[in-house]
RNA sequence: GCGCGGGUAGCUCAGCGGUAGAGCAGUUGGCUUUUAACCAAUUGGCCGUGGGUUCGAUCCCCACCCCGCGUACCA
């Protein structure tokens, strides 16, 4: 094969013609003395809220990004929008004069953010309308938006470029504010009940309060390794000690494992403890508050998950009173001589039940796996799982009259966990024993300083935990928790 | 890690051995109550990256990168 001659290779890479065209308009503007990233500018409202609470003939001033525009001749119609909304404008020749204008049909793209100052009306196609009387460029955007109709389908562009995200898709807007909303009722609903927030340490020197791996770090001054907390749980224990007896701390946690649907490295975790209270009592407050977000977020008890053509896929029920049903009862639902058996045996039967099962899995994974997916995957409505084995909840008290099981529940909605809540164990030299069995080899990592602070006294108490992205996808239909969380965490992806 | 699907214009998507297509956005005209505005014309591509096979590859084969779904591991 033949080199080609070096005359033939292509030109350097330039810019596109579409950004060449902005950058064009941005010095047009410079030249003509307008300012294309504006500053201070005062405004009386915001495009959706205005929309929403719409009177005529009102004096307006406000600020939006400019999201389509339809230009006639000697007038022209655009909308402006921000997270609350847009509204519809209208601009007329003969009003703005010339030159205002000619700014706006001729440098002013789609994606631009403008002030406008005007009055409203309302157009006779019924739509409420701010008609500008005067345009100010707020900032010039240099490159074009996504498809004004599809907005933006490609989900690695949704999460690496929220922003885009954000600006074209409804939805995704909405999913957001929403979860926003959300998290502020949360606090208010608990700070309504004399709960304190308080915050505990995210760099922590032992990792404790769950079972998974964390993420390392280094502090160079102290010279010693940190890990970002897998969970605030010890801590907050320290602080019901301290005789806070009433606390709760929403904020995120980090765990060094594997990324799917449901998993993200960074995910926001409530947890609350209430002294003197029992997992029953904590319970209660957990369905009451989630009943409370659905009633004012969602428009009653009954949630409904919709697919992209908007037909619905699943309905969960909320309405109380929510089952509350002992583990074991629910493995007997699915096999009634389960724990009749040798565990050589349920390994076995586990298998003919289609569950795989690791060869190194200890008796009570075994069941655990047989619960995961034979009840919690299958498990829609709202229903707290009580009694659960006590290996797998260290940290919980015993039951008083069967020492082989928590006095727990375990939360299942949406086929996964949303919330655990315990009897918090609050015995010091229990919690030793049980945290070392635990531990097994990895001795050094149970909290010394956590048992010291027990052995002063820790007064009885509730605690739970609520996954809030699960919560926000359970109530508002998400199938990811990338579409619940701003920024997901991706794969860096070479230039 | 393994399996399946995907990566083509700024965006949404067709094309799947024979000179790269549409809609939207952009550009140029026209249009003073439109709203996916409309009418006419038109610009725009390393077809994810790197190797092969072939006269010829966006298309077939191999490897790699990134994304999604499932599954396994971490537990």
């Amino acid at each position: 094969m033949e080199t080609q001659p070096q005359a033939n290779t292509p030109p350097p890479p330039s810019e596109s013609e579409l950004l060449q065209v902005r950058r064009d308009k941005l010095q047009k503007m410079k030249d003509k003395g307008v300012a294309p990233f504006g500053g201070k500018f005062e405004t009386t409202h915001e495009p959706g809220t205005l929309r929403a609470s719409f009177e005529n003939t009102l004096p307006v001033k406000l600020g939006g990004r400019v999201l389509s525009r339809r230009i006639q001749g000697k007038a022209g119609f655009f909308d402006i929008g921000d997270f609350t909304g847009k509204i519809q404008c209208y601009m007329n020749k003969k009003e703005v004069g010339d030159e205002a204008f000619e700014l706006f049909t001729d440098l002013v793209d789609m994606g631009d953010w403008v002030g406008v100052e005007g009055e409203t009306f309302t157009t006779k196609m019924g739509e409420p309308t701010v008609n500008v009387k005067a345009i100010t460029v707020l900032s010039k955007s240099l490159r074009p938006l996504p498809d004004k109709w599809h907005g933006l389908t490609d989900r690695e562009q949704k999460y690496r470029q929220r922003y885009l995200d954000l600006i074209s898709n409804e939805n995704s807007r909405q999913v957001f504010v929403t979860r926003s909303q959300m998290i502020a009722e949360i606090r208010r609903f608990l700070q309504d009940r004399q709960f304190l927030e308080v915050e505990t340490p995210m760099m922590q020197d032992v990792a404790g309060g769950a079972a998974a791996r964390p993420f390392e770090t280094f502090h160079n001054a102290l010279n010693m390794p940190l890990y970002l907390r897998i969970a605030p749980e010890l801590f907050l224990k320290r602080l019901l000690v301290g005789g806070f007896t009433r606390i709760f701390e929403l904020n995120r946690n980090f765990r060094n494992e594997g990324i799917s649907r449901r998993h993200n490295p960074e995910f926001t975790m409530l947890e609350a403890y209430w002294a003197f209270a029992d997992f029953e009592q904590m319970a209660d407050l957990v369905e009451g508050l989630i009943c409370h977000l659905a009633e004012k977020f969602c428009g009653g008890l009954l949630i409904e998950h919709k697919n992209e053509a908007g037909e619905v896929t699943r309905t969960i029920n909320l309405q109380r009173p929510w089952k509350r049903v002992a583990y074991r009862d629910l493995i007997r639902a699915v096999d009634p001589g389960w724990f009749e058996l040798t565990p050589e045996a349920r390994k076995t039967r586990a298998a003919e039940l289609g569950v795989e099962i690791g060869p190194n899995f200890e008796d009570y994974e075994v069941t655990q796996h047989v619960f995961e997916k034979l009840v919690e995957e299958k498990q829609f409505d709202p229903m707290f799982v009580t009694h659960c084995p006590k290996e797998l909840v260290p940290l919980a008290k015993q039951n008083a009259a069967d020492d082989s099981v928590v006095d727990v529940y375990e939360l299942v909605i949406n086929g996964q966990e949303i919330s655990p809540g315990y009897s918090e164990l609050n015995d010091p030299i229990i919690q030793r024993q049980r945290l070392e069995e635990q531990a097994g080899e990895e001795i050094q990592k149970i909290d010394e300083d956590f048992i010291t602070a027990l052995e002063f006294g820790m007064p009885p108490a509730g605690g739970i935990g609520i996954g809030i992205d699960r919560l926000i996808m359970m109530l508002t239909g998400a199938e990811s928790i990338r579409d619940v969380v701003l920024f997901p965490q991706l794969k860096r992806k070479a230039e």
